[in-house]
RNA sequence: GUGGGUGUAGCUCAGCCGGUAGAGCACUUGGUUGUGGUCCAAGAAGUCGCGGGUUCAAGUCCCGUCACUCACCCCA
């Protein structure tokens, strides 16, 4: 080593990446996802990392952290960039890409789209600053069908079924029957109550007893509020109405919800269950919510959700564009299974065979037999320098390629070929040659 | 943003009451001539996060700072 200065490379905090091995894993992730997505007919989008911080705000919620854009070299009077910030999710984009593109698409327009996104948070166990989401949703003008509402969670149970990966409920509700409920209890600020109620899980029932009596509801509010939370399984519909509270709105959001459970009726139990804690936060939601979590670790935080939102694209075009939606947090679940040691290292690198190069002389034929199996379709390298024998048998082994080639070490001479995993080595011709035996 | 923990070779860490750094793994070379995974031998590699202070002397004590990490908040 030189007495060179050197920047010492650190992990920067919520910013994760994987060796080759289990990257190779992401990717068979990525593939088995987009597969899914494909299966039903959603088309790809890709919308750019940046967008005007205006459409990013247009929200109008500042509570998410955002990125946002400044070359390094800019002056202090140039502001050209700051306008732009790295989008948070996925939905957002995809609203203004609508609206941008309205005139292009064919609704109901469903899409799919699987992308890094950003937010400026304190990064800790499962969550993170930079993340993929994998994103599906469907906008239409003027309404949605419900049908949709029901068909996100049987695409969602497809995909997650399909990866190897511990014990999830995906849990159901709707804003519209918690809103209505609070409401037909008279009280005043149902978003309050909603957030509050989301928390139950983590304070319990006198957690969420002591917001609500601060927030002014009387307890004659609070203990139907907290029984309408302890709602879930079958038959929410019934319990809710046996509470007796009476709305407009809460009935069509009973209504809603049972159209949804049952339209997915025919799915292995507890895999999509209706829970009336479910709130979602403050967010966009209106209608149907959706949060799936980890059986065994609810705590670790939502693995994928999403929900129905009222005209997301209104911001940004002179037309009601409602949509539904649902995000796969691709990282958090595949971060958690990393950690706990539970993904089975893929490839390290995706060579089928390497080719020996016997000396400088025999070069140029290593190359032509590399080039002559790779043309029937394997994946091959041909060595990148003479080195003995012995290193380049070792380069292959670290990096688990599962078949060394020997071009003939004399002119004329027969080819060989070396299972690794085996140890047996025999002629072979690279013109007609393949793994099965 | 608030509070706690940690910061020593590429990685995981040790370093007792202060006396100018060690292990394992990884890496390089060798064990001769065309063959890996084992074994043996040798070797290379450290601004002890950074800055300041106390001291004859600091990785070891004190202060600050940065980074990482955990909890809260929030969320995929």
């Amino acid at each position: 080593m030189s007495d060179q200065r050197v920047v010492r490379p650190t992990p920067i905090s919520g910013f994760p990446e994987w060796t080759p091995q289990v990257r190779a894993v992401e990717q068979r992730w990525l593939d088995h996802i987009r597969a899914g997505f494909e299966s039903f007919g959603f088309a790809s989008v890709e919308t750019p990392s940046v967008e005007n911080l205006d459409v990013l705000m247009a929200k109008g919620e500042t509570s998410q952290e955002v990125y946002t854009l400044h070359r390094l070299q800019a002056d202090a009077k140039d502001d050209s960039d700051a306008r732009l910030g790295l989008h948070f999710d996925l939905t957002v984009p995809f609203a203004r890409y609508v609206a941008q593109h309205f005139n292009e698409l064919t609704f109901p327009f469903k899409r799919y789209q699987t992308q890094r996104v950003w937010r400026g948070e304190r990064p800790q166990e499962g969550r993170f600053r930079e993340f993929t989401q994998c994103d599906i949703d469907v906008i239409n003008v003027d309404s949605v069908p419900l049908h949709f509402d029901a068909e996100l969670p049987r695409i969602v149970h497809r995909v997650l079924s399909g990866l190897d990966i511990p014990a999830w409920t995906l849990n159901v509700n709707n804003r519209k029957v918690l809103q209505g409920f609070y409401e037909g209890l008279g009280v005043k600020d149902p978003i309050a109550v909603i957030r509050a109620v989301d928390k139950l899980h983590k304070i319990g029932d006198d957690g969420v007893r002591e917001i609500l009596e601060g927030e002014g509801l009387t307890t004659e509010q609070i203990d139907p509020c907290l029984a309408l939370a302890r709602i879930r399984g079958a038959g929410v519909v019934e319990e809710v109405r046996a509470l007796g509270v009476v709305s407009e709105l809460l009935e069509e959001g009973l209504e809603e919800l049972a159209f949804v459970l049952n339209d997915l009726a025919d799915l292995p139990e507890g895999s999509v269950v209706a829970d009336l804690s479910i709130a979602r936060g403050l967010d966009y939601y209106t209608g149907t919510v959706y949060e799936a979590s980890f059986d065994d670790d609810p705590g670790y935080g939502s693995i994928c959700a999403g929900g129905r939102y009222e005209n997301l694209a209104g911001q940004f075009i002179r037309k009601r564009l409602p949509g539904v939606g649902i995000s796969i947090g691709l990282t958090r679940i595949f971060a958690k299974l990393v950690a706990e040691g539970r993904i089975e290292a893929g490839r390290v690198c995706p060579t089928d065979v390497m080719v020996v190069v016997p000396n400088a002389e025999r070069r140029a034929d290593a190359l032509r037999t590399g080039e002559l199996l790779r043309e029937r379709g394997f994946n091959t390298e041909v060595f990148h320098s003479t080195a003995k024998v012995g290193k380049q048998i070792q380069y292959a082994s670290k990096r688990g390629i599962p078949f060394v080639w020997f071009p003939p070490f004399e002119e004329g001479g027969e080819h060989e070929v070396k299972d690794m995993a085996k140890g047996e080595q025999g002629t072979a011709d690279p013109a007609v040659w393949s793994p099965a035996t």
